[in-house]
DNA sequence: CGCGCCGTTGAGCCCGTTCAAAAAGTGTGG
DNA sequence: CCACACTTTTTGAACGGGCTCAACGGCGCG
Protein backbone atom coordinates (compact mmCIF):
# COMPACT_ATOMS: atom_id res chain seq x y z
CA UNK A 1 0.00 0.00 0.00
CA UNK A 2 2.81 2.64 0.79
CA UNK A 3 4.16 3.12 -2.30
CA UNK A 4 7.25 4.55 -3.17
CA UNK A 5 7.21 8.45 -3.58
CA UNK A 6 8.72 7.59 -7.18
CA UNK A 7 5.69 6.08 -8.52
CA UNK A 8 4.08 9.58 -9.17
CA UNK A 9 3.84 11.72 -11.32
CA UNK A 10 6.66 14.96 -11.88
CA UNK A 11 4.61 18.38 -12.30
CA UNK A 12 5.87 19.93 -15.10
CA UNK A 13 5.94 24.14 -14.92
CA UNK A 14 2.40 24.97 -14.96
CA UNK A 15 2.68 26.19 -18.60
CA UNK A 16 3.20 22.86 -19.57
CA UNK A 17 0.32 21.38 -16.47
CA UNK A 18 -2.06 18.50 -17.68
CA UNK A 19 -4.50 18.98 -15.19
CA UNK A 20 -4.24 22.67 -15.17
CA UNK A 21 -8.27 23.06 -17.37
CA UNK A 22 -9.63 21.31 -13.43
CA UNK A 23 -7.53 23.58 -11.42
CA UNK A 24 -7.13 26.89 -9.85
CA UNK A 25 -4.85 28.31 -12.68
CA UNK A 26 -7.85 27.15 -14.65
CA UNK A 27 -9.16 30.57 -15.61
CA UNK A 28 -5.61 32.60 -16.89
CA UNK A 29 -4.51 32.74 -20.55
CA UNK A 30 -1.42 30.95 -21.77
CA UNK A 31 0.43 34.29 -21.50
CA UNK A 32 -0.26 34.88 -17.58
CA UNK A 33 0.87 31.70 -16.55
CA UNK A 34 4.32 31.84 -16.37
CA UNK A 35 3.65 35.16 -13.51
CA UNK A 36 1.00 33.39 -11.72
CA UNK A 37 3.18 29.92 -11.36
CA UNK A 38 5.81 32.23 -9.17
CA UNK A 39 3.09 32.61 -6.12
CA UNK A 40 3.73 28.88 -6.14
CA UNK A 41 6.03 27.74 -3.98
CA UNK A 42 7.02 24.03 -4.22
CA UNK A 43 6.20 20.58 -5.50
CA UNK A 44 5.14 18.23 -2.34
CA UNK A 45 5.22 14.83 -2.31
CA UNK A 46 4.07 12.79 0.56
CA UNK A 47 3.75 9.01 1.26
CA UNK A 48 0.62 7.34 1.74
CA UNK A 49 -1.37 8.09 4.70
CA UNK A 50 0.81 10.95 5.58
CA UNK A 51 -1.72 14.09 6.60
CA UNK A 52 -1.60 16.61 4.70
CA UNK A 53 -2.61 19.18 7.37
CA UNK A 54 -4.16 18.60 10.71
CA UNK A 55 -7.02 19.99 12.80
CA UNK A 56 -5.97 22.83 14.27
CA UNK A 57 -3.05 23.96 12.48
CA UNK A 58 -2.38 27.09 11.71
CA UNK A 59 -3.03 27.55 7.88
CA UNK A 60 0.06 28.86 6.06
CA UNK A 61 -0.27 27.34 2.61
CA UNK A 62 -3.47 26.26 -0.02
CA UNK A 63 -2.65 23.03 -1.96
CA UNK A 64 -3.69 21.97 -5.57
CA UNK A 65 -4.23 18.05 -5.73
CA UNK A 66 -1.71 17.52 -8.48
CA UNK A 67 -1.25 13.69 -8.46
CA UNK A 68 -3.21 11.02 -6.37
CA UNK A 69 -6.33 10.75 -4.28
CA UNK A 70 -6.73 12.46 -1.25
CA UNK A 71 -9.68 13.30 1.13
CA UNK A 72 -10.80 15.91 3.97
CA UNK A 73 -11.63 13.99 7.74
CA UNK A 74 -12.62 15.10 11.05
CA UNK A 75 -11.83 12.86 14.06
CA UNK A 76 -14.76 12.73 15.54
CA UNK A 77 -13.82 10.37 19.26
CA UNK A 78 -11.28 7.56 19.43
CA UNK A 79 -11.75 5.05 16.42
CA UNK A 80 -14.41 7.10 14.97
CA UNK A 81 -13.99 9.41 11.77
CA UNK A 82 -15.89 11.03 9.48
CA UNK A 83 -14.51 11.59 5.53
CA UNK A 84 -16.04 14.86 4.59
CA UNK A 85 -14.68 15.11 1.02
CA UNK A 86 -12.82 13.27 -1.52
CA UNK A 87 -10.40 15.13 -3.66
CA UNK A 88 -9.01 14.19 -7.11
CA UNK A 89 -6.38 15.95 -9.57
CA UNK A 90 -6.74 19.35 -9.67
CA UNK A 91 -8.99 20.03 -6.63
CA UNK A 92 -8.41 22.58 -4.52
CA UNK A 93 -7.44 22.19 -0.44
CA UNK A 94 -6.77 24.20 2.39
CA UNK A 95 -8.35 27.29 1.54
CA UNK A 96 -11.21 28.48 4.48
CA UNK A 97 -11.69 32.46 3.32
CA UNK A 98 -9.28 33.98 5.63
CA UNK A 99 -5.60 35.23 4.47
CA UNK A 100 -4.09 35.30 7.78
CA UNK A 101 -4.75 33.70 11.21
CA UNK A 102 -7.10 30.91 10.92
CA UNK A 103 -6.67 27.26 11.57
CA UNK A 104 -7.55 23.97 9.73
CA UNK A 105 -11.14 23.32 10.83
CA UNK A 106 -10.53 19.47 9.63
CA UNK A 107 -7.59 17.61 8.47
CA UNK A 108 -6.23 16.20 5.12
CA UNK A 109 -4.35 13.07 3.75
CA UNK A 110 -3.49 11.58 1.16
CA UNK A 111 -5.34 7.91 -0.19
CA UNK A 112 -2.18 6.70 -1.58
CA UNK A 113 1.02 8.51 -1.80
CA UNK A 114 0.29 11.89 -3.41
CA UNK A 115 1.63 15.06 -5.25
CA UNK A 116 0.72 18.29 -4.37
CA UNK A 117 1.72 22.24 -5.78
CA UNK A 118 1.92 24.74 -2.67
CA UNK A 119 0.93 28.08 -2.26
CA UNK A 120 2.11 30.20 0.62
CA UNK A 121 -1.24 32.40 1.89
CA UNK A 122 1.13 35.29 2.40
CA UNK A 123 1.39 35.43 -1.27
CA UNK A 124 -2.30 35.11 -1.97
CA UNK A 125 -3.31 38.75 -1.83
CA UNK A 126 -0.70 39.99 -3.74
CA UNK A 127 -1.72 37.04 -6.15
CA UNK A 128 -5.48 38.19 -6.61
CA UNK A 129 -4.82 41.49 -6.92
CA UNK A 130 -2.26 40.64 -9.72
CA UNK A 131 -4.73 38.32 -11.52
CA UNK A 132 -8.62 38.76 -10.25
CA UNK A 133 -9.96 36.10 -12.09
CA UNK A 134 -8.12 33.96 -9.65
CA UNK A 135 -9.80 35.40 -7.15
CA UNK A 136 -13.42 34.52 -9.01
CA UNK A 137 -12.24 31.20 -9.73
CA UNK A 138 -11.66 30.62 -5.97
CA UNK A 139 -14.55 31.74 -4.62
CA UNK A 140 -16.39 29.64 -7.34
CA UNK A 141 -14.52 26.51 -6.73
CA UNK A 142 -15.63 26.98 -2.61
CA UNK A 143 -19.39 27.36 -3.53
CA UNK A 144 -19.15 24.53 -5.82
CA UNK A 145 -17.32 22.38 -2.82
CA UNK A 146 -20.77 23.45 -0.58
CA UNK A 147 -22.81 22.23 -3.45
CA UNK A 148 -20.70 18.88 -3.03
CA UNK A 149 -20.91 18.98 1.07
CA UNK A 150 -24.46 19.59 0.61
CA UNK A 151 -24.94 16.27 -1.53
CA UNK A 152 -23.45 14.47 1.07
CA UNK A 153 -25.66 15.51 3.69
CA UNK A 154 -28.56 14.29 1.62
CA UNK A 155 -26.83 11.19 1.92
CA UNK A 156 -25.91 11.00 5.15
CA UNK A 157 -28.86 12.14 6.63
CA UNK A 158 -31.99 10.59 4.64
CA UNK A 159 -30.74 7.78 2.41
CA UNK A 160 -30.34 3.84 2.88
CA UNK A 161 -27.00 2.51 2.52
CA UNK A 162 -27.40 0.94 -0.12
CA UNK A 163 -27.95 4.55 -1.87
CA UNK A 164 -25.78 6.28 -0.07
CA UNK A 165 -22.85 3.90 -1.67
CA UNK A 166 -24.35 3.69 -4.91
CA UNK A 167 -24.17 7.70 -4.65
CA UNK A 168 -20.80 7.98 -3.58
CA UNK A 169 -19.09 5.38 -6.05
CA UNK A 170 -21.36 7.49 -8.72
CA UNK A 171 -19.85 10.86 -7.48
CA UNK A 172 -16.45 9.55 -7.92
CA UNK A 173 -17.02 7.72 -11.20
CA UNK A 174 -18.19 11.00 -12.69
CA UNK A 175 -15.95 12.97 -11.16
CA UNK A 176 -12.58 10.74 -12.41
CA UNK A 177 -13.85 10.71 -16.22
CA UNK A 178 -14.63 14.47 -16.27
CA UNK A 179 -10.79 14.56 -16.00
CA UNK A 180 -10.31 12.32 -18.62
CA UNK A 181 -12.60 13.48 -21.28
CA UNK A 182 -11.46 11.04 -23.74
CA UNK A 183 -12.64 8.17 -21.63
CA UNK A 184 -16.35 9.16 -22.05
CA UNK A 185 -17.46 5.76 -22.97
CA UNK A 186 -15.10 4.22 -21.01
CA UNK A 187 -17.07 2.65 -17.81
CA UNK A 188 -13.92 1.62 -15.28
CA UNK A 189 -12.00 4.07 -13.21
CA UNK A 190 -9.17 3.44 -11.53
CA UNK A 191 -10.60 3.71 -7.67
CA UNK A 192 -7.77 3.38 -4.82
CA UNK A 193 -10.43 3.25 -1.49
CA UNK A 194 -10.60 0.66 0.61
CA UNK A 195 -14.66 -0.36 2.05
CA UNK A 196 -13.20 1.60 5.50
CA UNK A 197 -12.87 4.56 3.82
CA UNK A 198 -16.16 4.35 1.78
CA UNK A 199 -17.29 3.70 5.21
CA UNK A 200 -16.02 6.32 7.22
CA UNK A 201 -16.95 8.45 4.20
CA UNK A 202 -21.19 7.76 4.35
CA UNK A 203 -21.14 6.86 7.52
CA UNK A 204 -21.33 3.02 7.56
CA UNK A 205 -19.15 -0.05 9.33
CA UNK A 206 -16.49 -1.14 6.96
CA UNK A 207 -18.32 -4.52 7.46
CA UNK A 208 -22.04 -2.67 6.47
CA UNK A 209 -20.26 -1.58 3.35
CA UNK A 210 -18.92 -4.57 2.15
CA UNK A 211 -22.10 -7.08 2.48
CA UNK A 212 -24.05 -3.63 0.38
CA UNK A 213 -21.36 -3.44 -1.97
CA UNK A 214 -21.58 -7.42 -2.44
CA UNK A 215 -25.38 -6.80 -3.26
CA UNK A 216 -24.37 -4.45 -5.41
CA UNK A 217 -22.80 -6.64 -7.05
CA UNK A 218 -24.72 -9.49 -7.24
CA UNK A 219 -28.03 -7.14 -8.95
CA UNK A 220 -25.13 -6.39 -11.33
CA UNK A 221 -24.89 -2.56 -10.54
CA UNK A 222 -21.41 -2.26 -9.75
CA UNK A 223 -18.14 -3.89 -9.97
CA UNK A 224 -15.37 -3.03 -8.04
CA UNK A 225 -11.88 -5.37 -8.34
CA UNK A 226 -8.48 -5.06 -8.16
CA UNK A 227 -8.61 -1.02 -7.35
CA UNK A 228 -10.80 -0.52 -10.02
CA UNK A 229 -13.94 0.67 -10.11
CA UNK A 230 -16.95 -0.54 -13.41
CA UNK A 231 -20.10 0.76 -13.75
CA UNK A 232 -21.72 -1.26 -16.69
CA UNK A 233 -24.70 1.66 -16.68
CA UNK A 234 -24.31 4.60 -14.90
CA UNK A 235 -27.38 6.37 -16.17
CA UNK A 236 -29.50 3.06 -15.09
CA UNK A 237 -28.05 3.74 -11.28
CA UNK A 238 -28.72 7.27 -11.53
CA UNK A 239 -31.99 6.57 -12.30
CA UNK A 240 -32.81 3.58 -9.36
CA UNK A 241 -30.98 5.84 -6.56
CA UNK A 242 -32.10 9.28 -7.59
CA UNK A 243 -28.73 10.65 -8.21
CA UNK A 244 -28.73 14.26 -10.02
CA UNK A 245 -25.40 13.96 -12.47
CA UNK A 246 -26.38 17.86 -12.87
CA UNK A 247 -24.41 18.51 -9.56
CA UNK A 248 -21.28 18.53 -11.50
CA UNK A 249 -20.69 20.71 -13.61
CA UNK A 250 -17.06 20.50 -14.92
CA UNK A 251 -14.70 22.88 -13.31
CA UNK A 252 -13.57 23.74 -16.69
CA UNK A 253 -16.72 25.25 -17.93
CA UNK A 254 -16.01 29.04 -16.24
CA UNK B 1 -48.16 29.25 12.88
CA UNK B 2 -49.33 31.15 9.80
CA UNK B 3 -48.49 34.90 11.42
CA UNK B 4 -49.24 37.79 9.54
CA UNK B 5 -46.27 39.60 7.54
CA UNK B 6 -47.15 42.18 10.08
CA UNK B 7 -45.37 40.90 12.96
CA UNK B 8 -42.14 41.39 11.09
CA UNK B 9 -39.61 43.79 11.50
CA UNK B 10 -39.92 46.34 8.37
CA UNK B 11 -35.74 47.03 7.17
CA UNK B 12 -35.00 50.64 7.95
CA UNK B 13 -31.60 51.92 4.99
CA UNK B 14 -28.70 50.29 5.00
CA UNK B 15 -27.13 52.86 6.87
CA UNK B 16 -29.47 52.39 10.16
CA UNK B 17 -29.81 48.64 9.52
CA UNK B 18 -29.37 46.32 12.60
CA UNK B 19 -28.39 43.41 11.15
CA UNK B 20 -25.25 45.05 8.99
CA UNK B 21 -22.87 44.21 11.42
CA UNK B 22 -23.16 40.01 10.37
CA UNK B 23 -24.27 40.83 6.83
CA UNK B 24 -22.77 41.02 3.79
CA UNK B 25 -22.52 45.04 3.61
CA UNK B 26 -20.27 44.17 7.23
CA UNK B 27 -16.62 45.32 5.82
CA UNK B 28 -18.10 48.98 4.34
CA UNK B 29 -17.52 52.10 5.73
CA UNK B 30 -20.94 54.21 6.71
CA UNK B 31 -19.40 56.25 3.76
CA UNK B 32 -20.03 53.77 1.22
CA UNK B 33 -23.06 52.43 2.76
CA UNK B 34 -25.60 54.53 0.59
CA UNK B 35 -23.70 53.33 -2.86
CA UNK B 36 -23.86 49.87 -2.40
CA UNK B 37 -27.57 50.48 -1.12
CA UNK B 38 -28.36 50.68 -4.82
CA UNK B 39 -27.44 47.19 -5.77
CA UNK B 40 -30.68 45.83 -3.55
CA UNK B 41 -33.54 45.62 -5.64
CA UNK B 42 -36.12 45.76 -3.13
CA UNK B 43 -37.45 43.77 0.56
CA UNK B 44 -39.32 41.15 0.04
CA UNK B 45 -41.44 39.15 3.16
CA UNK B 46 -42.75 35.81 2.76
CA UNK B 47 -45.42 33.94 4.80
CA UNK B 48 -44.14 30.73 6.80
CA UNK B 49 -44.23 27.84 4.83
CA UNK B 50 -43.20 29.90 1.45
CA UNK B 51 -40.68 28.60 -0.65
CA UNK B 52 -37.94 31.65 -0.87
CA UNK B 53 -36.71 29.70 -4.87
CA UNK B 54 -36.75 26.11 -5.46
CA UNK B 55 -34.10 23.66 -6.35
CA UNK B 56 -33.78 23.45 -10.46
CA UNK B 57 -34.63 27.80 -10.11
CA UNK B 58 -32.70 29.23 -12.02
CA UNK B 59 -30.70 32.12 -10.25
CA UNK B 60 -31.64 35.35 -10.38
CA UNK B 61 -31.29 37.24 -7.19
CA UNK B 62 -29.29 36.70 -3.43
CA UNK B 63 -30.89 37.29 -0.32
CA UNK B 64 -29.99 38.12 3.09
CA UNK B 65 -32.16 36.84 5.70
CA UNK B 66 -33.10 40.11 7.49
CA UNK B 67 -35.80 39.42 10.00
CA UNK B 68 -36.87 35.21 10.77
CA UNK B 69 -35.52 31.94 10.77
CA UNK B 70 -35.21 30.24 7.41
CA UNK B 71 -33.29 26.69 6.32
CA UNK B 72 -31.84 25.13 3.17
CA UNK B 73 -33.11 22.01 2.44
CA UNK B 74 -33.29 19.03 -0.60
CA UNK B 75 -36.22 17.18 -1.29
CA UNK B 76 -35.06 13.45 -1.23
CA UNK B 77 -38.38 10.91 -1.73
CA UNK B 78 -41.70 11.66 -1.42
CA UNK B 79 -41.74 12.60 2.23
CA UNK B 80 -38.15 12.90 2.58
CA UNK B 81 -36.34 16.01 2.94
CA UNK B 82 -33.29 16.81 4.46
CA UNK B 83 -32.30 20.26 6.13
CA UNK B 84 -29.17 21.76 4.85
CA UNK B 85 -28.61 24.59 6.98
CA UNK B 86 -30.61 26.73 9.40
CA UNK B 87 -30.31 30.91 8.08
CA UNK B 88 -30.46 33.22 11.38
CA UNK B 89 -30.52 37.09 10.21
CA UNK B 90 -27.97 38.27 8.50
CA UNK B 91 -27.30 35.07 7.16
CA UNK B 92 -26.21 35.33 3.28
CA UNK B 93 -28.43 33.17 0.91
CA UNK B 94 -28.39 31.65 -3.23
CA UNK B 95 -24.76 32.23 -3.83
CA UNK B 96 -23.45 29.34 -5.91
CA UNK B 97 -20.22 31.20 -7.10
CA UNK B 98 -22.15 32.02 -10.47
CA UNK B 99 -23.06 34.90 -11.80
CA UNK B 100 -25.37 33.84 -14.76
CA UNK B 101 -26.95 30.59 -15.73
CA UNK B 102 -26.47 28.70 -12.86
CA UNK B 103 -29.58 26.62 -11.24
CA UNK B 104 -30.41 26.29 -7.39
CA UNK B 105 -28.83 22.95 -6.61
CA UNK B 106 -31.30 23.16 -3.57
CA UNK B 107 -34.79 24.66 -1.92
CA UNK B 108 -34.98 27.51 0.35
CA UNK B 109 -38.04 28.05 2.95
CA UNK B 110 -38.54 30.13 6.00
CA UNK B 111 -39.38 28.37 8.95
CA UNK B 112 -41.95 31.35 10.05
CA UNK B 113 -42.89 34.28 8.26
CA UNK B 114 -39.76 36.18 7.38
CA UNK B 115 -38.21 39.47 5.44
CA UNK B 116 -35.41 39.49 3.25
CA UNK B 117 -32.97 41.79 1.31
CA UNK B 118 -33.04 40.85 -2.38
CA UNK B 119 -30.22 41.55 -4.48
CA UNK B 120 -30.42 40.87 -8.05
CA UNK B 121 -27.66 38.75 -9.36
CA UNK B 122 -27.06 40.74 -12.71
CA UNK B 123 -25.59 43.68 -10.59
CA UNK B 124 -23.76 41.82 -8.29
CA UNK B 125 -20.41 41.84 -11.39
CA UNK B 126 -21.15 45.79 -10.87
CA UNK B 127 -21.12 45.89 -7.04
CA UNK B 128 -18.02 43.74 -6.77
CA UNK B 129 -16.18 45.98 -9.22
CA UNK B 130 -16.84 48.95 -6.59
CA UNK B 131 -16.28 48.13 -3.29
CA UNK B 132 -14.11 44.55 -3.99
CA UNK B 133 -14.53 44.53 -0.19
CA UNK B 134 -17.52 42.57 -0.67
CA UNK B 135 -16.19 40.06 -2.71
CA UNK B 136 -13.81 39.06 -0.20
CA UNK B 137 -15.94 38.96 1.97
CA UNK B 138 -18.85 36.75 0.30
CA UNK B 139 -16.02 34.77 -0.62
CA UNK B 140 -15.57 34.57 3.52
CA UNK B 141 -18.91 33.77 3.82
CA UNK B 142 -19.05 30.86 1.17
CA UNK B 143 -16.02 29.60 3.02
CA UNK B 144 -17.75 29.65 6.55
CA UNK B 145 -20.65 27.78 5.14
CA UNK B 146 -18.72 25.06 4.18
CA UNK B 147 -16.86 24.50 7.19
CA UNK B 148 -20.45 24.75 8.58
CA UNK B 149 -21.16 22.01 6.45
CA UNK B 150 -18.39 19.94 7.34
CA UNK B 151 -19.32 19.72 11.19
CA UNK B 152 -23.19 18.40 9.94
CA UNK B 153 -21.22 15.77 7.99
CA UNK B 154 -19.68 14.62 11.26
CA UNK B 155 -22.66 15.04 12.85
CA UNK B 156 -24.94 12.93 10.66
CA UNK B 157 -22.13 10.76 9.61
CA UNK B 158 -20.89 9.54 13.18
CA UNK B 159 -22.60 11.05 16.14
CA UNK B 160 -25.18 9.39 17.86
CA UNK B 161 -29.08 10.82 18.15
CA UNK B 162 -27.99 12.63 21.27
CA UNK B 163 -24.92 14.13 20.09
CA UNK B 164 -26.48 15.22 17.16
CA UNK B 165 -29.09 17.16 18.56
CA UNK B 166 -27.09 18.35 21.58
CA UNK B 167 -24.97 19.37 18.32
CA UNK B 168 -27.87 21.44 16.69
CA UNK B 169 -29.23 22.80 19.90
CA UNK B 170 -25.89 24.25 20.60
CA UNK B 171 -24.47 25.46 17.66
CA UNK B 172 -27.86 27.23 16.87
CA UNK B 173 -27.80 28.60 20.49
CA UNK B 174 -24.27 30.10 19.91
CA UNK B 175 -24.96 31.40 16.80
CA UNK B 176 -27.95 33.79 17.80
CA UNK B 177 -26.76 34.91 20.78
CA UNK B 178 -23.51 36.10 18.79
CA UNK B 179 -26.17 38.29 16.71
CA UNK B 180 -27.13 39.59 20.53
CA UNK B 181 -23.75 40.45 22.29
CA UNK B 182 -25.75 41.78 25.04
CA UNK B 183 -27.23 38.58 25.99
CA UNK B 184 -23.88 37.04 26.61
CA UNK B 185 -24.85 35.78 29.80
CA UNK B 186 -28.72 35.10 29.28
CA UNK B 187 -29.33 31.30 28.35
CA UNK B 188 -32.10 31.53 26.66
CA UNK B 189 -32.48 32.21 23.36
CA UNK B 190 -35.85 31.93 21.00
CA UNK B 191 -36.31 29.22 19.14
CA UNK B 192 -39.10 28.66 16.58
CA UNK B 193 -38.26 25.29 15.57
CA UNK B 194 -40.25 22.28 15.74
CA UNK B 195 -39.23 18.21 16.65
CA UNK B 196 -39.81 17.55 13.16
CA UNK B 197 -37.81 20.24 11.46
CA UNK B 198 -35.23 19.29 13.66
CA UNK B 199 -35.76 15.63 12.68
CA UNK B 200 -35.32 16.92 9.19
CA UNK B 201 -31.59 18.84 9.98
CA UNK B 202 -30.10 15.71 11.99
CA UNK B 203 -31.99 12.98 9.78
CA UNK B 204 -33.87 11.74 12.70
CA UNK B 205 -37.47 10.85 12.84
CA UNK B 206 -39.36 13.37 15.12
CA UNK B 207 -40.95 10.75 17.41
CA UNK B 208 -37.10 9.97 18.29
CA UNK B 209 -36.24 13.41 18.29
CA UNK B 210 -38.96 13.68 20.80
CA UNK B 211 -37.58 10.86 23.25
CA UNK B 212 -33.97 11.91 22.56
CA UNK B 213 -35.23 16.12 23.98
CA UNK B 214 -36.94 14.24 26.99
CA UNK B 215 -34.14 12.47 27.48
CA UNK B 216 -31.73 15.31 27.47
CA UNK B 217 -34.32 17.63 29.21
CA UNK B 218 -34.39 15.21 32.32
CA UNK B 219 -30.61 14.94 32.61
CA UNK B 220 -30.80 18.76 33.20
CA UNK B 221 -29.10 19.69 29.97
CA UNK B 222 -32.09 21.60 27.61
CA UNK B 223 -35.14 23.03 28.13
CA UNK B 224 -37.37 23.85 24.90
CA UNK B 225 -40.78 25.28 26.11
CA UNK B 226 -42.86 27.64 24.41
CA UNK B 227 -40.36 28.07 21.48
CA UNK B 228 -38.03 29.16 24.10
CA UNK B 229 -34.89 27.02 23.85
CA UNK B 230 -32.79 27.08 27.33
CA UNK B 231 -29.02 25.64 27.70
CA UNK B 232 -28.16 25.91 31.33
CA UNK B 233 -24.84 25.39 31.17
CA UNK B 234 -23.39 25.69 27.40
CA UNK B 235 -19.93 24.75 28.54
CA UNK B 236 -20.76 21.39 30.09
CA UNK B 237 -22.60 19.88 27.33
CA UNK B 238 -19.92 21.03 25.00
CA UNK B 239 -17.61 19.04 26.69
CA UNK B 240 -19.89 16.28 26.87
CA UNK B 241 -21.02 15.87 23.66
CA UNK B 242 -17.41 17.15 22.20
CA UNK B 243 -18.45 20.59 20.45
CA UNK B 244 -16.08 22.95 19.93
CA UNK B 245 -17.07 26.11 19.93
CA UNK B 246 -14.15 27.78 17.69
CA UNK B 247 -16.41 26.85 14.41
CA UNK B 248 -18.86 29.76 14.29
CA UNK B 249 -16.44 33.03 14.38
CA UNK B 250 -18.32 35.66 14.86
CA UNK B 251 -19.25 37.06 11.57
CA UNK B 252 -18.28 40.51 12.21
CA UNK B 253 -14.51 39.64 13.00
CA UNK B 254 -13.34 39.84 9.64
C1' DC C 1 7.46 -17.92 3.67
C1' DG C 2 5.32 -15.13 7.12
C1' DC C 3 3.33 -10.87 8.44
C1' DG C 4 -0.09 -7.27 7.96
C1' DC C 5 -3.71 -5.15 5.72
C1' DC C 6 -7.97 -5.83 3.37
C1' DG C 7 -12.07 -8.24 2.17
C1' DT C 8 -15.60 -11.63 3.53
C1' DT C 9 -18.91 -14.06 6.35
C1' DG C 10 -21.84 -15.35 10.57
C1' DA C 11 -24.66 -14.56 14.84
C1' DG C 12 -26.84 -11.66 18.03
C1' DC C 13 -27.95 -7.21 19.73
C1' DC C 14 -29.45 -2.33 19.90
C1' DC C 15 -30.60 2.17 18.21
C1' DG C 16 -33.73 4.31 15.69
C1' DT C 17 -37.95 3.39 12.66
C1' DT C 18 -42.76 2.45 11.71
C1' DC C 19 -47.44 2.39 12.83
C1' DA C 20 -50.99 3.94 15.82
C1' DA C 21 -53.32 7.00 18.84
C1' DA C 22 -54.02 10.35 22.40
C1' DA C 23 -52.89 14.87 24.60
C1' DA C 24 -51.53 19.57 24.37
C1' DG C 25 -50.84 23.89 21.87
C1' DT C 26 -51.98 27.44 18.47
C1' DG C 27 -54.38 30.13 15.06
C1' DT C 28 -58.98 31.09 12.91
C1' DG C 29 -63.63 32.41 12.43
C1' DG C 30 -67.96 33.23 14.49
C1' DC D 1 -64.24 35.29 23.99
C1' DC D 2 -65.16 30.82 22.83
C1' DA D 3 -65.42 26.77 19.76
C1' DC D 4 -63.34 24.37 16.25
C1' DA D 5 -59.66 22.70 13.23
C1' DC D 6 -55.15 21.80 12.66
C1' DT D 7 -50.59 21.32 13.91
C1' DT D 8 -47.26 19.79 17.26
C1' DT D 9 -45.88 17.02 21.12
C1' DT D 10 -46.04 12.84 23.60
C1' DT D 11 -46.37 7.93 24.52
C1' DG D 12 -46.60 2.75 23.44
C1' DA D 13 -45.38 -1.57 20.99
C1' DA D 14 -43.10 -4.10 17.57
C1' DC D 15 -39.99 -4.32 13.74
C1' DG D 16 -35.61 -4.00 11.22
C1' DG D 17 -31.35 -1.87 9.36
C1' DG D 18 -27.01 -1.38 10.61
C1' DC D 19 -23.66 -2.33 14.51
C1' DT D 20 -20.63 -5.25 17.42
C1' DC D 21 -17.83 -8.99 18.17
C1' DA D 22 -15.38 -12.68 16.25
C1' DA D 23 -13.12 -15.40 12.96
C1' DC D 24 -11.25 -16.80 8.45
C1' DG D 25 -9.42 -16.22 3.64
C1' DG D 26 -6.74 -13.67 0.27
C1' DC D 27 -3.36 -10.75 -1.52
C1' DG D 28 0.88 -7.86 -1.57
C1' DC D 29 5.13 -6.98 0.38
C1' DG D 30 9.41 -7.70 2.92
Amino acid sequence: MHKTKGALTQPAKCVACPIRKMALFQPLAQSEIKSAQTYKSENRMLAAGEDIYRQGDTCTEIYTLYDGWAFLYMDISPGKRQILRFLLPGDLLGFHGDLEGCRHPHSAQGVSCISLCVFPISRLLKMFRKHPKLGIRITWMTAQDNTLAHEHLASLGRRSAHDKIAHLLLELFYRVRICHPESDRQNTIDFPLTQELIGDAVGLTSIHVNRTIKELRRSGLVQIKARKLTIADPEAISKLTGFNRRIFPPRHII
